[in-house]
DNA sequence: CGGGCCCCCTGGTGGC
DNA sequence: TGCCACCAGGGGGCCC
């Protein structure tokens, strides 16, 4: 679910709120997340511990502790961070004197773990340049080059850029006029350059409205965003273009739906 | 390297 | 109303 703005709205969240919070404990409440003497190791070494800063990473969340070590998180396609009281959640994190950090995950395919705050992060996940934060044109669009994968593919891996997903990439082809499917190595110098800022405007305006929500996406608590209120192309398949009233088109690319208008994308 | 699958899971939705 | 196939903000692995 979340991409590089939700995770993004999390971050800033709680960097307000849980600053210097003196982790308690650490409770793995879903086996899945990891087995029991991985939750007694966590726990081992994050309680009593401060979170001193909240880092990201394309859509990896670091939050970093005050004894040199780093909890990763990724969301994957339904989880939440949320604060206060949860239901059923997957992990808790219990603090001295803040509420409650939850991870809530109806899908169950959100990661943690643990690592070192001094070593290259995510560990072992071979990650390109965040895309907002770290890539420069002239790494795309030099990484873009000679591709023979459709652009919607190769902005969807995380090696080339890492944060993108499913609905900015979308929305930034949009924005450039280029179809999904458009073989990368294709574009001219021009489009590639066209398409980086486009991506980084679209990303910025997602973290502006505080993200998407289409189903799970929330933030700490519990509210929606709204940035899926000014989106032209992501889930308006059937529906008229903004630009030029022509019925938008949906494709499959990469394994995953993308919806284009036929007349202003080529 | 690239594409097309399948898998991990659960639940909402739209069609019949 | 009831049932069910299909679909979903992600990503890894496998085979060809």
């Amino acid at each position: 679910m979340p991409e590089l703005p939700e995770v993004e709205t999390i971050r800033r969240g709680l960097v307000e709120r849980y600053t210097g919070a003196h982790v308690r404990s650490l409770e793995v409440l879903d086996r899945r997340l990891g087995t029991h003497a991985q939750a007694r190791a966590w726990h081992d070494r994050m309680a009593g511990r401060r979170l001193t800063a909240f880092e990201r990473k394309g859509k990896y969340l670091g939050l970093v502790l005050s004894n040199e070590m780093r909890f990763v998180i990724h969301l994957r396609m339904t989880g939440q961070i949320l604060t206060g009281s949860v239901g059923k959640p997957r992990l808790r994190l219990r603090f001295q004197e803040h509420p409650d950090l939850s991870l809530a995950d109806t899908r169950r395919f959100a990661e943690v773990w643990l690592q070192p705050a001094q070593a290259e992060w995510p560990s072992a996940v071979p990650l390109g340049p965040d895309a907002l934060t770290e890539a420069t044109p002239q790494a795309f669009a030099l990484g873009l080059r000679g591709k023979r994968t459709a652009i919607h593919a190769a902005l969807l891996d995380q090696r080339l850029l890492a944060g993108v997903g499913n609905i900015y990439s979308q929305e930034a082809l949009f924005q450039a006029g280029l179809r999904p499917a458009r073989r990368a190595g294709s574009l001219k110098l021009a489009q590639r350059g066209r398409l980086f800022s486009e991506l980084q405007r679209a990303l910025q305006r997602g973290i502006e409205h505080r993200g998407t929500t289409r189903r799970d996406y929330r933030d700490l608590d519990g509210n929606p965003g709204s940035a899926q209120t000014w989106h032209a192309v992501y889930d308006r398949a059937g529906r008229p273009c903004l630009n030029c009233q022509s019925t938008l088109k949906a494709v499959t690319v990469a394994g995953r739906t993308a919806v284009f208008c036929p007349r202003c994308q080529r």
